[in-house]
DNA sequence: AAATCATTTCGTTCGCCATCGAAATGATTA
DNA sequence: TAATCATTTCGATGGCGAACGAAATGATTT
């Protein structure tokens, strides 16, 4: 396998549950993800996450339970901030996998081809 | 969700082997995927691909079920040639997977954003 | 038509994982 | 410390899908 890191990240995102958390992060999460001049980060916490995604009015243990997976991934970041998490994408993660696809889109020929 | 084609490329891709079958075709396959001016298609066979992939000698059972489902998802096209199928990889789904993460990656708002 | 080659369909087995509720943990506030 | 809030862990259930062998189909050659 060409990247293990990679196909653990598609893997992730083959759930749609957990695509959505992604594009929820990415897209539809204004001014929530920064890092602020003190260290801290500012974000969507796992309990709005949960909400957006399936309308529960606190996280639930399957929503946790994808956050984990994605963080496990690397395609997001959870860091405690008093009694809640909060999360936020991996935007390079996301523009690695860009890259990939990219690449391959290509459809140029590897080191490992014939030629 | 956003984008329903996406998803299921995304979950087609999640299984390591059709990973592997969609890298074959795209950078290791030289000279082996293009379209003649007959019209007609040069590419791997499925034989060949189950041969890259797992070492059996002829296709199996089940490089033939990810074959159909990478087909299904769009990522790969299978035409008969013969008593051979032909297997190409589809380099405009690559570029389109390719720009969904690159737009995700920006980290920008969408329309559904709430400012 | 018969034989052969390439692939697919069928039916089964098995393991992984999404989901759920309940109990436990971590952190803050009163 | 007690109470409360946010999240996680635990344990169980159910369903999807990857893998396999055998039989069936499609296409070519003799």
């Amino acid at each position: 396998m060409a990247n293990e890191m990679i196909s653990r990240q598609l893997k992730a995102l083959s759930d749609p549950t957990r695509l959505h958390i992604v594009e929820f992060l990415a897209r539809e999460c204004c001014g929530k993800a920064s890092v602020l001049e003190d260290g801290g980060v500012i974000g969507a916490t796992a309990g709005e996450v949960c909400c957006h995604v399936t309308g529960a009015e606190q996280i639930t243990s399957t929503v946790s339970h994808h956050l984990h997976e994605l963080a496990a991934s690397g395609l997001i970041e959870m860091t405690r901030q008093g009694k809640a998490m909060v999360c936020t994408v991996n935007l390079n993660a996301l523009q690695n996998l860009a890259g990939y696809f990219g690449e391959m889109a290509k459809g140029e020929c590897s080191e490992g081809c014939c030629c």
